[in-house]
DNA sequence: ATTAAATGATAGGAATACTATCATAAATAA
DNA sequence: TTATTTATGATAGTATTCCTATCATTTAAT
């Protein structure tokens, strides 16, 4: 038996729930494929309709705009992560074992064959890579997270944060190393792959080494800040 | 006296230089102004044509379209604060001292009343914080990148990597913490005033905070990672 | 079997993202 | 000074995007 999990979506990122119906969930699966593809400014609800065979409108009764969308694929894959630190991290009592496995699942590349249901989550972690901060970066940013629409991610960020505050206590700014933790996973992986001078793996492009970064990085600041800064 | 500093622009980034005309550098000053009030997704040519009086055509003799007037206004910001940091950290011999600098200069918002010229800094410094990704995070970043659109960018990065490197020559991720550095300054400015849920900074909403967060990271980074991790 | 809900098909309108043309004004060179 | 290039203004026009509305038809629920 292979359980489906169910995320429990923000009502308000749609019009008519897409996991309610076939064509639902052939506009999340054919709108992650076109958007890895040609990018999200390329991206237009009459290309996806075409794809899917359905037209324009019947794309609307389903997204308000295909900035709705974003954050509604967002948010989905923020809380389909945390599940999944949830579930790997669950029998792991040492803190410091369990950020190390979280660094992990956030900087490595989620595997095709892993792929659940209608929404193929190792393109949609390329798509939070390049296009998830434009989910927020937005002058609507505001009334968008008003209305809960960055729950997942703030979630996902606070359970980091209280894992932060478990292996040091004393640690003083345990969500904002989450938040960098976060952000550095991608755009680490961003920069290495199209920018690569403005990372140290440039050569490799391996993820390993994304993962060594970030662990030393929150490693050496948990370790050393409960005592006063020598600098 | 005060001179006038020139920062040399890539020439494939417009049509017509903006900077040998009024008429151009109407189009920067406004285009500053507009995206800053409304946001890059809803900036048009024809709305910064009518607040400068001229026509949507005028405005494409000098830039092609608006993503690369977004990377010009980003290129000029980053030529500029490289600048900034070169001239502040001159006279500077320790460079955890020059470090801290440049912490100080990345976090910081621009002064109003520094503003040189027809470019307001201190709004191309917010406009940076909520807009600059976008000029990267694109599905031309590669041929944007071959025509070295990122230059300016890259130095910079290059530039606070070797002041890194002579904090500590054995730190293995000099590039990765420089962009890292970078990114989170603004990163954590954005979150503190818009998602302040990610950040530990929310109550106060004090920079200050957030440069001492960045410092904490930074220099806990440096000074551990001469030796093994202990973890 | 009746009613309600979802989809398909089509139309159309406002705004965006451009390109082209021509006349005029301003700057430069002969 | 005149001739000529160059920059701007004014206007038009096209393709695409973004979105709303309408109506017939199919599918699902009662």
């Amino acid at each position: 038996m292979k359980l489906q999990l169910q995320i429990k979506m923000n009502e308000a990122l749609f019009l008519r729930n897409p996991e309610s119906s076939e064509l639902g969930k052939n506009i999340l699966k054919h709108s992650v494929q076109l958007i890895y593809k040609g990018g999200f400014e390329a991206f237009t609800f009459k290309k996806l309709a075409e794809v899917i065979g359905t037209t324009e409108a019947g794309i609307y009764r389903y997204f308000e705009n295909k900035h709705k969308l974003l954050v509604y694929l967002t948010a989905w894959y923020w809380g389909w992560l945390e599940f999944q630190i949830n579930y790997q991290t669950n029998n792991i009592e040492d803190p410091i074992v369990k950020l190390k496995k979280v660094i992990n699942l956030l900087a490595t590349a989620v595997k095709d064959d892993e792929q659940t249901g209608y929404l193929n989550e190792s393109l949609l972690h390329q798509i939070i890579i390049a296009e998830g901060s434009k989910a927020y970066l937005t002058k609507q940013v505001g009334e968008d997270n008003k209305q809960q629409f960055f729950k997942p991610y703030k979630d996902l960020c606070a359970v980091i944060g209280v894992i932060i505050s478990e292996c040091n206590p004393a640690y003083k700014y345990p969500k904002s190393l989450a938040s960098t933790i976060i952000e550095m996973a991608h755009f680490q992986n961003f920069f290495m792959n199209h920018l690569p001078s403005l990372t140290d793996f440039g050569n490799t492009k391996e993820e390993a080494e994304i993962i060594a970064f970030l662990n030393n990085l929150v490693f050496s600041s948990l370790e050393k800040s409960a005592v006063e800064p020598r600098v």
